[in-house]
DNA sequence: AAGAAAAGTTGAACCAATTCTAAAATTGAG
DNA sequence: CTCAATTTTAGAATTGGTTCAACTTTTCTT
């Protein structure tokens, strides 16, 4: 099973996702050749066509990595949030937010946006859709939390305000990583802002 | 003023944008050999490329027409809108959608995103940003319009329910454009059950 | 352990967007 | 009307992502 091929293999795969990460951060997505990916991972270029696609797939990678991680901090606000509608939503986001820069710069968020509605059916497409969904999924799991604990009320269309509320956070987030001056606590004032509209729908 | 010169460039100007219309739509965006849009034009590349930064601004100039279009059918709903909170977003946001696929075909409007992402700083990069604030600030005067009639609270925070509703109506179409079996009375279905959460909140 | 098959690697060649530069066209001053 | 300045054009050269056919390495079979 865990042959010298599988080794190699993995090897692999982490020298060109290490090189890619390091590259794409210090000349940007563009900037970073593929030759010189290829080059400081050790391996051809066709060797890198051989495991990604393409360049973006590289990157998408990358970004799943980044959004599994937050998923994962999201759990535990999911089990325990705060008591306060208003404060669990401000609560769940932050950590998404907060998050987001921690391994990818604003440059490798706006490509990998771009790639995944450019190519919706490529892997890394279909990665990044799988993984809004998630996050969709896991705001829409607050809220059902939320009612269980008796602060939200019971006959709300819960999906529906999952993606309301996704949507509208992710629109920010674009728009906020298309300016390079944007800061994180005014994105997440504005957030709260939008989405104290919909605790008032919702909050008991 | 108006002399050779400028009738030229004008009539070139016509030319690069009519061939790329037609190539877009019939070869989609890659497709669409920028040799080709110069010879269908005739023009050379090199006079492409001094009209135009780049491919996608070509593309740009497309999608101006057709959101301005779209923000000047919007006028008539904001002016005059149905008597009902659900129904006045309704109209406005079938405006945009039903228009949406008039000259664009999915596959453009992907690119449009996308290009808009990836480079905010380009020429088309600012213009689309500027379209998506055109259509927050129409909604948010349909909002206000709506609070005239007496039909929407006055003590609401209108320029965030605009904010809110664009940014989900926008990502569902980005969803939408993304999904080539995607139907339109479907987006317009699922924003209806979204945007209820909001006229909940602030419908009288 | 040898040989064949399978899997993976390599880098030169390809393709299309973009840049660059010399030539051509237009304008306006005298 | 003429010509120098300015703008515009043409298309060859450059660039960088991607493909592909030949070569290597690993694994499997007996």
């Amino acid at each position: 099973m865990s042959g010298l091929r599988e080794r190699q293999k993995a090897d692999r795969h982490r020298r060109i996702i290490d090189a890619a990460t390091a590259l794409f951060r210090e000349a940007g997505y563009e900037g970073a050749k593929i030759e010189a990916i290829a080059a400081q991972a050790e391996v051809s270029i066709g060797t890198i066509y051989n495991y990604y696609q393409n360049k973006g797939d590289i990157l998408g990678a990358i970004v799943s990595l980044e959004v599994n991680e937050v998923l994962n901090a999201g759990r535990a606000v999911v089990a325990s949030p705060p008591a306060n509608v208003g404060d669990a939503l401000d609560t769940l986001i932050g950590i998404y937010i907060e998050h987001s820069l921690n391994y990818l710069s604003k440059e490798m968020w706006r490509q990998a946006m771009a790639i995944s509605t450019q190519l919706p059916d490529s892997p890394f497409g279909q990665a990044y859709t799988a993984l809004d969904r998630e996050l969709t999924k896991q705001i829409s799991a607050l809220i059902a939390r939320l009612q269980e604990l008796g602060l939200v009320r019971s006959d709300i269309d819960g999906p529906a305000v999952g993606e309301l509320i996704f949507n509208n956070m992710n629109m920010m987030f674009i728009e906020f990583v298309k300016r390079d001056e944007a800061k994180i606590p005014e994105l997440r004032a504005a957030i709260r802002r939008q989405n104290r509209i919909v605790v008032a729908a919702i909050g008991m």
